[in-house]
DNA sequence: GGCAAAGCGTTACGCTTCATAACGTGCCTT
DNA sequence: AAGGCACGTTATGAAGCGTAACGCTTTGCC
């Protein structure tokens, strides 16, 4: 066996095993500092040095900056799939207009509790960097997407939909989500400053009902 | 009199005005570049090289690189200020569904012709750069968003509204301006590339109808 | 016209960061 | 027990931001 180990523990070896801990302790040591100081001020050299660590170490994990950028990136995705999964699964699957409103819910809330990480992905401050148009993220932003897809196909398919306002409910989807995006991102962003808490809260479940009519639900948005 | 040849030129010296001119020519410099090679690489010496200055210049007139993009930041959204005024003005005063329309399609035309200060203002890639919170950049953007305000306040002064789903006038135009400002930042950064430019444009029109919708507005939306 | 002052741009320098190169060290296989 | 391989270190290079010190030009005053 050319493999070592290849004990119980799924196949990998234990290099393997400590290699991938160390990943993803890069991992979070990046997005903790993120956290505490910024995307914009994200210094590779303060990762290593942050996990006791010298700067060259990280260059056996990653080839440079921007692909641990990717990798932060995909994983942002990954988390907000997560989310979305276990937001609507508190919802009973026949309840339709139920899900989407949760959906939307989970969405906002998600980009609250990790403001940093929706950054990332809908690009605010964060240095220079460019995602890479064939990279893993795109394939992880096709995952988190089809949340969104699939609740409109169950709709769809139970012969649920109202009068959108256009033919295609794929199409009404993405107007929907068009609009709970704005809300969300520019809340993130600090544009609605003006508003306490309370106030974008309401203002939200307003939004993701005028969301949920585009796609052909109607909501009682009272409930929300 | 201590301030030179105060002759004709608005009352400013020929240095003021050398300055001033100087001024532009960087701005406009950071610009081109950003435009070229993306705004996450853009290198304070690069402005400099490509106008035939030594990167130390440039001190002279910005203390640093963040105030060159608070710079740059402000006049993106006097920019935008501006296509907002100029695109209402083209519908006559008493068409307030017509003005709504042509402001949200201003808005959108601005950020498709303007993607370089569209991404300055709303945060896509930029460099180790945060707005300082209260500098230039707050008024300007304030004064952008005036626009809107007026356009409702228009709306409300002549009892023209509907029902908007809230009985805030402002805030039924927060979730308006949010739900054209969805649609257009992911536009701006391509999650809608599997749309054709038509079908983009067609469904445009339609998000823009709800925002109006949202506003209390009825346009007639296939007029668009 | 001559002179002092201020503005502007240059070269020279230091600091920080990303990234590579060359080198040691410990684990793992055989 | 020995060799290979992955890992981490120190040493070094290259590039960018920002400061300091210097010289040229313009400007305003006699």
């Amino acid at each position: 066996m050319t493999d070592g180990a290849t004990d119980g523990s799924g196949g990998r070896s234990r290099r393997e095993r400590l290699r991938a801990d160390t990943v993803e302790e890069i991992k979070r040591a990046a997005l903790s500092l993120i956290v505490e100081r910024g995307a914009a001020n994200l210094r590779f050299t303060d990762i290593a040095r942050s996990m006791g660590m010298t700067p060259p170490a990280l260059y056996r994990y990653f080839a440079d900056r921007d692909e641990l950028f990717t990798a932060l990136v995909a994983d942002s995705y990954d988390s907000l799939s997560d989310a979305l999964t276990a937001t609507r699964e508190t919802v009973p699957p026949d309840d339709l207009d139920g899900r989407f409103m949760a959906t939307c819910i989970g969405y906002r809330t998600w980009a609250q509790r990790n403001p940093e990480r929706f950054a990332l992905i809908f690009g605010a401050p964060v240095p220079g960097y460019a995602a890479p148009p064939d990279g893993p993220t795109v394939a992880a932003g096709r995952r988190a997407m089809e949340h969104m897809v699939e609740l409109v196909a169950d709709t769809a398919e139970r012969g649920r939909l109202g009068s959108p306002p256009v033919p295609d409910a794929a199409e009404a989807l993405m107007l929907a989500w068009a609009t709970v995006h704005g809300f969300v991102t520019l809340e993130a962003h600090g544009h609605f400053h003006a508003l306490d808490q309370q106030a974008r809260d309401r203002l939200f479940a307003v939004q993701a009902g005028v969301a949920a009519r585009t796609a052909g639900l109607s909501p009682a948005v009272d409930r929300w």
